[in-house]
RNA sequence: GCUCCCGUAGUGUAGUCCGGUCAAUCAUUCCAGCCUUUCGAGCUGGACACCCGGGUUCGAAUCCCGGCGGGAGCACCA
């Protein structure tokens, strides 16, 4: 059965939906989100606008040793600026009594123990599909180390709550696994109030349970924590919820891992978490690049358990069509060489603001008589050869001057280039380039007035507006 | 090593469940042409793919088997 084309992407249908949905973001604030974070919540977004629901934000903090304080914030601020509508926000640190409770009952129901062997030696037993001496104790015992764990008379590594699967699971990843263990590191919310943490497994299968959420959209990494977690459901006799796995994303060149662009940032290597070289959401923004068109990529790129690789160019191009009707044309001259310009009297150049919007009028460059304009080092005609400048003449170049050569534009046709330029009364203008480099020359006059625009440097690329004093300082986008 | 998942053009994606209308969709990319004003703009056109091998069938991208390739997990991280 062929249905007709849809015009514009979309996400395919969820499955199991009957009403409204609840969905979760889960980010760990361990920093601010960058482009990969941003696709588990547009996809969810994404799927709460089409069903209606709730859309739950809840960070995952239950590791001490892995927060950054300011990512709470910083990580909200960044959904935001995704428009990504947040129903309500939870905090795992805030719950550890819910989880807890979960823990107990199952070792209440024999469905976990507390291990107190060595790491290692538990894990090489688990490998050997063997339980440790504990997996079967009497729930008294259980019971009494469970009371040592939280009152301090075990400590880090010495005990640990670990949830029952199979231990003759073919899949070794699959096989009994830590739940709660013991942390002195003090929290950046609680402190030293809590010594026993509860990790991922244990936290999700309780929130996702007590939130009732209704289905789960997250990274095929995670695919065998779900099978872990679906024991937890099972025992504690929980509804599931539908659970969708995307595949991975490649990104490529660009800096993703937190704590490489953390190092980079101390170094110097890097100017703060939104430096254009790299990939955080505050980066882009920066840049000039929209959320709508992270949006459409992610919507694009879809839902499927292939593993995909990030293109920028793609990208771009979405960020181009967004940006494009709105960003008003300047002159950018890069590496600028001065050029007199040998013409009969003064010009004047009326360029269009627009091309595609003649009603937003012209910016007026004047060349006086006897004067000189500035062309990139890379457009410097040779000797003899004939050029277009933009919207101003046709010329000659001979002697190292430019002479001037009548305004008739089918000259055109005979394949003669068409260059910017900018007149000797511009300003010294840079663009950060997103390769940490710096690109500085002469940029007319009037881009002075366009501070935090995203604007078209022609033949340049499209740029943010930063600064304008005192001196414009651009952020490269895209070309 | 063990386990799981996946395999349509350069990159994504539709189609795969319910085999024919798929000599395979759309987007992006790339190339060419057009355009008396830019462009890396616009318009038009073009190029590029069903991982391989068997099998079932009148007919397979779609079903079956085998191979190959890619990814993930086997953490007291998430």
């Amino acid at each position: 059965m062929r249905e007709t084309k849809p015009k514009e992407f979309s996400l395919p249908d969820l499955a199991a939906v009957e009403g409204p949905v609840r969905m979760r973001i889960a980010p760990n604030p361990s920093g601010p989100l960058h482009v990969g974070h941003s696709r588990m919540a547009i996809l969810n977004d994404e799927y709460v606008k089409r069903y209606g629901g709730k859309c739950i934000n809840r960070f995952e903090d239950t590791d001490p040793a892995r927060i950054d304080p300011s990512g709470y914030d910083s990580i909200l601020a960044d959904l935001d600026w995704l428009d990504v509508k947040i129903s309500e926000t939870v905090i795992q640190s805030d719950r550890f009594e819910l989880y807890y409770g979960a823990a107990k009952r199952l070792l209440e129901i024999g469905k976990a123990y507390i291990c107190t062997c060595q790491p290692d030696f538990w894990r090489d037993l688990k490998a050997k599909k063997k339980p440790c001496p504990h997996r079967e104790e009497p729930i008294s015992e259980q019971n009494a180390r469970w009371d040592l764990m939280f009152d301090g008379g075990f400590g880090q590594e010495e005990a640990s709550l670990i949830v029952k699967t199979d231990l003759s699971h073919p899949n070794p990843a699959i096989r009994d696994f830590v739940a709660l263990r013991i942390d002195e590191t003090p929290h950046p919310r609680t402190g030293t109030r809590y010594r026993v943490y509860p990790l991922m497994n244990l936290a999700v299968a309780v929130d996702d349970h007590e939130l009732e959420l209704t289905h789960v959209l997250r990274g095929k990494d995670h695919l065998n924590n779900t099978y872990r977690q679906l024991y937890i459901y099972d025992y504690m006799g929980w509804d599931k919820p539908t659970y969708v796995h995307y595949g991975r994303v490649s990104m490529g060149e660009i800096q993703l891992s937190t704590s490489k662009m953390s190092a980079g940032i101390t170094e110097g290597l890097y100017a703060g978490w939104d430096d254009p070289q790299l990939g955080t959401l505050s980066a882009l923004r920066r840049r000039g690049i929209r959320p709508e068109s992270i949006r459409r990529y992610w919507i694009e790129a879809g839902v499927k358990e292939v593993d995909i690789e990030f293109s920028w160019k793609t990208l771009y191009a979405f960020n181009k069509e967004v940006v494009d009707d709105s960003a008003g044309r300047f002159f950018f001259v890069d590496e600028p060489m001065r050029m007199p310009l040998k013409a009969p009297s003064a010009l004047t150049a009326n360029a269009p603001v627009h091309p595609a919007h003649p009603e937003r009028g012209t910016r007026q460059l004047e060349v006086p008589a006897g004067g000189a304009v500035y062309l990139s080092r890379s457009d410097v005609p040779e000797n003899g050869e004939r050029l277009r400048l933009k919207d101003l003449c046709n010329i000659v170049f001979r002697d190292g001057a430019l002479e001037f050569e009548g305004n008739d534009l089918s000259v055109l046709r005979e394949g003669v280039r068409i260059v910017h330029w900018v007149p000797e009364d511009s300003v010294e203008a840079e663009v950060k380039m997103t390769d940490g480099s710096t690109k500085t020359g002469l940029a007319e006059r009037g881009i002075a007035s366009a501070k935090g625009e995203v604007i078209q440097l022609e033949r340049f690329g499209f740029v943010r507006v930063e600064e304008t004093s005192p001196r414009i300082r651009c952020i490269y986008a895209h070309r």
